[in-house]
DNA sequence: GATGAATGAGGGTTCATTCAT
DNA sequence: TATGAATGAACCCTCATTCAT
C-alpha cells in the first residue's frame, strides 16, 4: 500500500502543519506569527511548508474557522423540554472542556479579537443571529418567572468570557493555582464552581446544583438559596 | 522659558509614542508590532522613534508594566469597616471602567498572556500574592457566613476575566450589542448588570444591591431580591 | 498499435510543450518566463516536463533553433531569372505571411535579441553571411542599373525590421487599426503597402505605383516586373 | 553645503539606480530583471536599493514612462508651412538620432510591447490619437497630390519599426556592418538611407532629397534622382 | 535635536531541478 | 511513465537598529 502509506504520510504533514500554525498564531497572532517558525515546528524547511500550504493567509484563515466550526457546535443550545439550569450547565461544561481540551484554538480566536478580527469580521454575523436566538430563548425563561431577570445577552457574553478564560490566561490560572497542569479533578471543581456562580447568579442555584451534589457530595453551595 | 518648552515638546512626544506604542502592541502583540508602525503614528520618522527609545523590547517593557502598575491600584482592595457586597461592587466597578476608559492597556496585557507571559512573567508572583491576599480576605468572608462558600481564587480570577472581556473583545461586544461605542448609560447597565450577577452568584444579591440602588436608580436586578 | 499510440501521444505532448514554452518565452524572454508556467500551459505538472526536456535552457535553445531554422528558408533568396521586384516582392510576402502566422516566434527572436543574443551569438555568422550573400546580388542589381542605389545591407535590415514589427508590435498595430484581428483582406492590404513602399524607395514602383495612384494608395507590384 | 552635496549625492544615486534599471529592463523585460541585479548594478544593496524605489513595479513603470514621456516629443509633428518631405526628414532623423542615442529606452518599450503591454495599455489610446492626427495630416498631403498614395497609418508604424530596430536589434547590426559601434559617419548614413529609402517610397525622392544635401553634403542618394 | 542613509537579518514566496516511488 | 515530495537558491521586500551628519 505504497499509495495509502504516502497518503497518510501527507495527512500527518497537513495535521502537523496545522497544529504548528495554531501555536505559532495563538502565541503571536498572524502579524507576529512566522512561516519559519511554522515550518519548523512541524518539521519542515520553509519552501516545503508552501509545497502543503498556499500562503500563510490561508493557513490562518483555515485554521481560524476550523476553530469557528468547532464552536458552532457548542453553541448549539437545545432546550428540547430542558430545564434553563441544565440547558447553562451543559453549555458551560462543554464550552470550559473546549478550552480546557483545545486551549490553543480558543487562543487564536482572542489574537484574531485583539487584532481587530479582520479575517472573522464577515463571519460575526452569523454568531450574533445565534448568539441573539440563544438570548431569545434565555429572555423567554425570565418572562416565565423561570429564572432572575438579568440581560440575557450579557449573560451569555459573560459566561463566554469566564470560560475563555481558562484557555487565554491559562498559564496565569496555572500559576496562581500553584498547579503546573490541570488534572481531572482541578477540571470537574472548576467546572462546578463556574456552573455554580453563573447559575445561582441567575437565581438557578437551588436544584441543578443540588443535583449536581448529588454526584458530587462535597459541594456546599445549596446553602446560599436560603440566605 | 526655551528649555521649559523643549521639555514640554519632548514630554508630549513621549506620551504620543506611548500612546502609539500601546496601540500597536495592543493590536498585534509584541512581535507583530513594527516600530515603523509605531513611529508612523505617533508622527515621527524611524530613527527620529530611536531617539527617544532605545528598542522595541524596552518600549514594550514600559507600557507593559506601565499598565501592570495602573492595575496595582485597583487591585488595593481594601475591606476596612466594609461589607462584601461593597468591596467585590466597587472592584468590578473599578475594573470595568478600567475596561471601558482604557481598553487598548487590557489588551496589550491578554496579547502577553498569549505570547506566554515572557515580560511579566518575573512580576507574576507579586500579583499572585496580592490575589491570594484577596482570596483569604473573600474566604474570612465565607467563613464569617458572610457570603456563599465559592472557590475565592477561581471567582477573582472570574471577575477578572468577565470585566477584562469588555476590553479585549470590545469590538464583538458592541457589534452583538448594536451600537457603535458604549455610552454612560450602557457602562452603567453593564456595570450593574455584571455586578448583580456575581453578587447574586455569591449569595449577596439583596442586601448590596439595594444598598446600591440608593446611589444609582437606574438598576433592575433589584427585583430579584423580593421573590 | 499501443507502441504507435503512446509513440503519438508523446509526440503530441511534445508539440504543446513547445507551443506553451514559445508562448512564454515570446512574453516574458528567457529569464522572465518560468517553467512552472509553461508546464501549466502545456497541462504537465513541473516534474512531467523535466521528464520531456532536461533543462529551461535547453527548451529555450531549441524552440529559438527552431524559429531560426524556419527562417532559413526564408532567406532562401533564388535570382534565378528573376527580376529584382519579383525577388523583393517574394521576400517581403515571405517574410510578412510568416509575421502574420507565427508572431510568437518572431517575438521570441526580438526577445532573444533584446537580451543580448545569448544563445544566437554563435550562429549569427551564418546569417550574416547569408545576409551578406543577398546583399551581393543587390548590389549587382544596383551596379547593372536595375535599381536605384541603396545600401543593400541597410535595406535588408529595414526590409526585415518592417516585417518583424507586425509580429512583435501586433497588439500595438492592431490598436491603431482599431481591429481585433488581421483577417485575409487586411494581410494582403498589407502586404501590398509594404511592397509597394520598399519597391518604390528602391526604385522599382515606378509604373505600377502610377497605376495604383490613380484607384488605390497600395496596390500589388507584381506588374511592375513587365517594364 | 553639506546638505548640498547630500542633496546631489541622492541626485546621483537616483540617476545610477534609472539607468541600472533601464539596463536590466531592457535586456530582460519586467519579470525577468531582479532588483538584485539592479542595486548591484547601481552599486547598492538591495536593501539600499529600497530605500530609494518602493518597490520593483514602480521602478519599472517609472522608467517606462520616462520613454514614453520622451517619445512624446519625438511624435510631435508640426507641419506648419513645411513640406512633406521636411516634415518625414525631421521625424526619421529625430527618431533615429534617439535609438542611437538611448537604445536601452527603445528597447525597454519593445519588452513591454512583447509582454503584451501591462503596464503600457492604458497610456496607448493617447499614442493612437496622435498616430492618428499624424495620419490624417499625412492623407491632406496624399489628397492635395503632393505624395503618393500610401496607407498613412501603416508607413507611420513602418517608420516607427525601421527606426526603432536600430535600437532594438543594434548588436545585429553591428555585428551585420562588421563595426563595434556607430561613428558619427555612420549614424548620418544610416540617416541618408532611411530618410531616402521612406521618401522615395513615398514618391518624395527628387526635391527634399536635394533640399537635404544643401545641408548635409555627405549624401548619395540625390544620385537615386538622375536616371 | 533630527534627517538621510545604510546594514544585516529575516520576512513570505517562487524558482529550477531532483528524487523517491 | 508520472506523481508527490524535497531542496537550495533566489525572489522582492521589511525588519530593527545604527551612523553619519
Amino acid at each position: 500500500m505504497s499509495a495509502g502509506k504516502a497518503r497518510e504520510a501527507r495527512d500527518r504533514k497537513q495535521i502537523d502543519i496545522r497544529r504548528a500554525a495554531i501555536e505559532e498564531f495563538a502565541r503571536h497572532g498572524y502579524r507576529g506569527a512566522s512561516t519559519q517558525a511554522i515550518a519548523a515546528r512541524a518539521g519542515l524547511s520553509k519552501p516545503q511548508l508552501h509545497y502543503y500550504i498556499d500562503s500563510k493567509e490561508d493557513l490562518y484563515r483555515e485554521v481560524l474557522l476550523e476553530t469557528m466550526h468547532a464552536w458552532g457546535d457548542l453553541f448549539a443550545v437545545d432546550d428540547a423540554g430542558l430545564s434553563p439550569a441544565q440547558v447553562l450547565s451543559d453549555y458551560i461544561r462543554r464550552k470550559l472542556e473546549f478550552s480546557f481540551d483545545h486551549p490553543l484554538m480558543s487562543r487564536i480566536f482572542t489574537a484574531e479579537m485583539l487584532a481587530g478580527a479582520p479575517v472573522f469580521k464577515p463571519y460575526m454575523a452569523v454568531y450574533r443571529r445565534r448568539t441573539a436566538a440563544a438570548a431569545t430563548m434565555i429572555r423567554r425563561w425570565i418572562d416565565r418567572g423561570l429564572m432572575r431577570p438579568v440581560d440575557p445577552l450579557q449573560l451569555l457574553m459573560n459566561i463566554w468570557a469566564v470560560t475563555q478564560s481558562y484557555a487565554d490566561h491559562r498559564d496565569q490560572v496555572l500559576f496562581y493555582m500553584r498547579k503546573p497542569a490541570l488534572g481531572i479533578a482541578d477540571r470537574e471543581r472548576i467546572i462546578a464552581h463556574v456552573t455554580s456562580l453563573i447559575l445561582t447568579g441567575c437565581g438557578l442555584g437551588a436544584a441543578p446544583v443540588a443535583a449536581a451534589a448529588r454526584r458530587r457530595p462535597a459541594r456546599r453551595p445549596a446553602k446560599s438559596a436560603s440566605p
